[in-house]
This record gives C-alpha cells, sequence and structure tokens, in this order.
DNA sequence: AAATGAACTTGATGCAAATCAAATCCAGGC
DNA sequence: GCCTGGATTTGATTTGCATCAAGTTCATTT
C-alpha cells in the first residue's frame, strides 16, 4: 500500500463521520474504502455536473462548498441548496438516471466519486452502508420540508435569520465558529435560494446590523445575538 | 390460501405497478407480497401519522387521498404535498426514526403498511426493490425541487396553474380524465401548499374562470384550455 | 323545510417586497 | 498603482399579494 493509497482511504479521512456510517467493523470499513472510484477537483464556478447529464455517482465533499440550483424553461433559476464538506450530492439523478440540478462549486473543492452501482451492490451486504444511504436521502426530504416551509410561509426577515442559524449551525459541527462565518455565495445566491432578490436580502441585512445583530463586512458575518435571529424565526417578540 | 389472503398481496393488485418494481420475476413478485404487514384504513380529517410520532413503515396509498404539512412551533403550517393512491408516504421518518410531518386522509383511505426493516431486509436480496426504493427517494426529492421554484420564484397565476397540471397529470396516469377533476382540499389548504392565502387562491380561480381558460363549480373544475395554463408556467405569452 | 356553520367569493385597503435607478465598494488584471 | 466590472448598498416608486370585511353558497343537522 503506497502513501497515496493511504490518503484516499475512507477509513484515513477526517470526514468519515459525516458522510460514512459510524460504527462500522474495519472489515467493513475497509470495503467502504473501495466505493470511492476516484477523487475529483472542481474548480470554483465549475460545475460537478448539470442538469441532463448522465447519472453515474454521488458525491461527498472533502473540501469545498457548493450549490445546487434548477431551472425553468424560460430561464428562471432556483438555488435549492449550498451543500459544504461531508454532504453528500447528486441524489437527484437516481430517478431518471439524469441528473435534474446543477451543481456548482462557490469554490474549489473536491470530491469523492462514488459511483451508485457500487454503493447499492455494496448496501446488500453492509447493512450499516445501506441504512445510511436510507437516513441520507430521508435527511434531504426532511430539509427540503423545512425550505418549503421558509418559503411558504416566512417573511424575509425570518428567512435570512433561518439561513444564517443553519449555516452557522453546520459549520460548527464541523470545527467553525458558532458566531462568525464567510459567506461563499452572493446575496443574488442567497436570495434565489430564499425566494428574494438580491436587494431585499442586503437590506435585510443592513436592518440586522441596525438592530445590532449581526456584523457585516462584505462576506463575512459576525453574529452577535444568536437569540435575536432564533427568536425572529419563532416569530417570537422578546419579552422585556 | 383463502380469498382474503389473495386479496391483500401485491401480486393481485392493480396498483402494483404504481408502488412496486416493474419486471420482478414471480418468485421475487411472491418475497414482495410479505413486505405488506397489514392494511389500515383512514378515515377523513384523521392522521395516518403525526409529527414525533415513532417511524416504523413506509405506507403505499391504496385509495384515498392524503395531505401531509409540517408545522412551525408558532403554529404556522405548511402543506408539503398530496398523495394519491400509488404514492408512498412516511419517508420523512427514515432519518431521525421519528416522524417529522403530519400526513391527514382527505377523504376516506387505505393503506398498506409496509415495516421498514422488512424493506431494507427484503431489498438486499431482491436487487429491482432496492433500486425501487432508492428512485422512490429521489422522486420525491426531485419533486420537492420542483416545489421550491414554484415557491421561490413564480407568481400567484404560475403556481396555480403548476398544481391544477400537476393534479391532472398525476390523475390521468391513474385512468382519470386529463381535463376534469375534483379538489379533495380546500381552498386554504391549496394556499398553504402554493404559499399564497385562499382569498387568492380563490381569485385566481376567478381569474381563469374569467379568461376562460377552466370552469370552476366548487371543488369540481374543468380544464378549457390546457395550452393556457402551460404557458402560464413557463411564463410565455400567446403569439396571436 | 329551516337553521347552522364551514367553505368560498368578492371588494376595499394596506404593506412587504419587487422593481427601477444610482452610487459605492472591492477584487483581480494589467 | 490604476483600471475595470461584478457585487453590494441605498433610495424612490410600484405592485402583487395579504389583510380586513362582508356577503354567498352549500352541505349537514334538526
Amino acid at each position: 500500500m503506497n502513501l497515496h493509497a493511504i490518503k484516499v482511504a475512507c477509513s484515513n479521512c477526517n470526514m468519515r463521520e459525516l458522510c460514512m456510517p459510524v460504527g462500522v467493523s474495519e472489515e467493513d470499513l475497509q470495503r467502504i474504502d473501495d466505493l470511492i472510484g476516484t477523487r475529483r477537483k472542481v474548480k470554483r464556478n465549475e460545475s460537478l455536473f448539470r442538469n441532463g447529464e448522465k447519472f453515474n455517482a454521488l458525491y461527498a465533499i472533502r473540501t469545498g462548498f457548493f450549490k445546487t440550483s434548477v431551472a425553468t424553461e424560460d430561464g428562471r433559476d432556483q438555488v435549492t441548496g449550498f451543500q459544504m464538506a461531508g454532504e453528500i450530492m447528486g441524489l437527484d439523478g437516481i430517478v431518471n438516471d439524469f441528473h435534474s440540478c446543477d451543481a456548482i462549486a462557490l469554490e474549489d473543492a473536491e470530491v469523492c466519486v462514488m459511483p451508485f452501482d457500487k454503493i447499492e451492490a455494496l448496501s446488500r451486504e453492509v447493512n450499516s452502508l445501506q441504512h445510511h444511504v436510507h437516513k441520507i436521502m430521508s435527511r434531504e426530504i426532511v430539509r427540503e420540508h423545512g425550505v418549503m416551509l421558509l418559503l411558504g410561509s416566512m417573511r424575509a426577515e425570518e428567512r435570512l435569520a433561518a439561513f444564517l442559524l443553519n449555516l452557522v449551525q453546520r459549520l460548527h459541527a464541523r470545527g467553525f465558529s458558532q458566531t462568525e462565518l464567510i459567506l461563499r455565495m452572493t446575496r443574488e445566491e442567497i436570495g434565489s435560494y430564499l425566494g428574494l432578490k438580491l436587494e431585499t436580502v442586503s437590506r435585510t441585512f443592513s436592518k440586522f446590523v441596525e438592530e445590532g445583530i449581526v456584523e457585516v463586512k462584505q462576506r463575512h458575518v459576525r453574529i452577535l445575538n444568536t437569540e435575536a435571529l432564533q427568536q425572529l424565526v419563532n416569530n417570537q417578540v422578546a419579552c422585556h
């Protein structure tokens, strides 16, 4: 086994607990290593896959940050999610064997390519992997329920507050700060995700700054009052 | 084998091609029959499962019509989908072992209860079932992408047009008319799904009627001009 | 057949976010 | 270090939908 082989193995990957089942035996873990066909680097603004492309594999993000988006025939598009290290992309492609959204890197990224036929074959034999795959898909369904709730029933402030809280929570789970973050996406991309125009996103940020809830310097955001954001999401008024 | 046993078997179910994989061998089909633990009847306005309940099984609708909805702590709720015969419910429960939405029957219904541990066990052995389960979950993810696009970027008319087209298309796949349908849900439930208030739904129906696109008598809808609805969704202007 | 209430329609008005417009900031290239 | 264009902010105005309000329809009960 050469150094390169060690480096690409799941068993040695520090993202493993995010994208792979926990508590598998040493033996099963060796087999899961075989899932990773290759690594693939994706430069900023380039696509990992696009709407209409053949589906072959799921992708686990090792480093970098992505957006996924769908488009209508008449050119409008909707960002359906932002994905970071340890998260899985490509689930949309299973049903029709073709991808139905675009996955674009918002910063230089590297992903593990997991051919889906291999995933299916191995998950017939490793129960924990099978259940893990089911959970990943179910989690995505539940996440999208939350986005539908946000888009269907929240006002601009609530949407942006929910967005910021969700981002820092996920970053915190990866060892980053609970209160500081750098946005990898533009105001327009945030707006597309939240069903708002970029001007509204900008104005809402400004409002939060005025109210002392956050500090914003371009894409650098520092959350000063997490509870206020939480109360905005829950539509509660702070009691004095 | 008694008559009842024949009646509840997937192999004799006329919904089979909607909720089960096609092209399985006679032998595998017999095994798939064992997936169905029981049938369950759900009366109108009663729940099949609710947010917070333990997850045990997926449900295939045999007859009837459901809505699923999620709620915020402060009482707002969002209808996340309407489900009809042959469609699968309960996928939200896999990730945390608890359901995270409510499933309410909008008319008296009957579902097949498929214990999820049985589904996992059998799909380790029947490849077509395994892939079918993956496709069902992927289809739900893709469907939700479409709803996000609708909620994030469409105007009221476009939303209602897309909703009607989606409903008749699914009903048509079940042998019903392409142009006539009976709505099983209230204007408020349609509004919740589409991110609109019930008054807006009502006004938009009235507008479609004025324009000669549909006929509406309460919950009975007849589509007079499918193409006009399609053009609304695609944001195109009819060329004269 | 009358009474009741939920569902629905329609009108008047208000408001949050979109749109239109113009500066300003900033990163990257030369 | 200066230039350029994309990203962002902010202001003025418009608009689509929500809200508030009143009536109508219809199914169900008595």
